[in-house]
DNA sequence: CAATTATATATGTCGTACATATATCATATC
DNA sequence: GATATGATATATGTACGACATATATAATTG
């Protein structure tokens, strides 16, 4: 007998199935930010749960920055913070091998595609700011500081995106960058490292090349990156 | 008086806390996917509160995906959904302005730097599925169906990418995407429109061409939404 | 020994009581 | 009468106790 086509019951908790009545009573009532939604009390009497239950449900939504509340004033609709959530969530120790894979293949996308608007939004503050970061590679030799200075030098250029979501999203992957490079830092560098673009080349191209030469650049940069991936 | 340099109290709620507290026993504790925790009531005693604000923060953990609960078995450390809880907040209504453009923007970096990853990853069977969208366009008119048709030619792009979190990254941020695009598609037609490449050339240049010059095709696809952001 | 039943236990739900902050109104002070 | 001060009502925040429910383990039964 094929068991296997009888799929369990879903067996949601009461405080889920809150959950899931709030969340399409915000769409469908077409809540906006500042709309003031009605007392707990209220909502537990309407749906017939206990009071407990509901705060439960909403402290969830607080959580999330959607749900404000604030004694003897009620609860008012917020503007979610979009990735704040996901940071919580962005520990090494608890994705697999192939989510942080993903992730970083991501980050190579991401960083390939920003060519284009670096261009766009490039200024001589920011060229000064990516040569000071490659002037102190040159100074040290000490590992540690290159692998910061590193980081340093790609987190401004995304700054230079402008793109505050942008930004933050490499702030938040940060943990799952620095967890892939140390594996991929440990495996033994392959054929072609002579030909690995540097950083002053990226700033040459930025100052006086185009995108499509930029991108060729960091392809090269991020090229070993690629090839372990 | 500078009143100014007088910062509020944080104000922290008591469950606030104890989600704090957790998070950090969380990480300091390195617990593992699998690993269980103490029993609620010993957690309550050990930060002296009582069980039913350990429950409220115990249920945000449990909707992040962190922890699973189970009667009589205690709880247990999960491997969460990364993107899941981004889901929950990608409502346009509740994003403001400029959230949104930054988050249309990050499609575009995404989608011109997919190039790379796509010319690695493409098969005679994807590009068959791209010709048969680009046909269906061919042969109709009706402007929603081109809209959809549209929709489904990029989407079986980030297919391509084989990247779960990619291709999820895209269906979560749809809902984005469609209220951009309405707006954007309103705006008056600026220059150039007749130099814009078609889907037919994208995928010309995919069979035959360079990653670069797939870039470039891209770009000239997507070029007025560029410019109207 | 297998199947069933009983028991202990940790989470799930609920109701109530009280704490706390705050908006609103009332009072006092000049 | 305007402003500062104090009282009151109210909605959220916290706590506790009771019971429901599911499940692992032990005890029982055939």
């Amino acid at each position: 007998m094929p068991l296997t086509r009888l799929r369990p019951i879903e067996h949601l908790s009461q405080v889920d199935k809150i959950e899931l009545r709030l969340q399409e009573y915000l769409r469908n009532e077409a809540f906006n930010p500042g709309d003031s939604l009605p007392k707990e009390m209220e909502i537990a009497k309407a749906l017939g749960v206990s009071r407990t239950a509901v705060r439960e449900a909403i402290s969830r939504f607080r959580m999330l920055g959607i749900i404000e509340s604030r004694r003897n004033r009620g609860m008012v609709i917020r503007r979610p913070d979009v990735l704040r959530n996901i940071q919580r969530v962005m520990d090494p120790r608890l994705l697999d091998g192939d989510t942080m894979k993903d992730i970083f293949e991501m980050r190579l996308v991401v960083e390939l595609g920003l060519a284009h608007i670096l261009f766009r939004r490039k200024t001589p503050a920011f060229i000064e700011t990516l040569e000071k970061i490659a002037r102190s590679e040159d100074e040290t030799s000490d590992r540690i500081d290159l692998i910061k200075l590193d980081v340093d030098f790609h987190s401004a250029l995304y700054q230079m995106s402008g793109n505050e979501t942008i930004i933050r999203f490499q702030r938040m992957l940060m943990p799952i960058f620095d967890f892939v490079d140390s594996v991929i830092l440990q495996k033994p560098s392959m054929n072609k490292p002579e030909e690995r673009a540097t950083h002053w080349d990226l700033i040459e191209e930025l100052k006086q090349g185009t995108p499509t030469g930029f991108m060729h650049k960091m392809e090269s940069h991020l090229w070993y990156f690629f090839e372990k991936i």
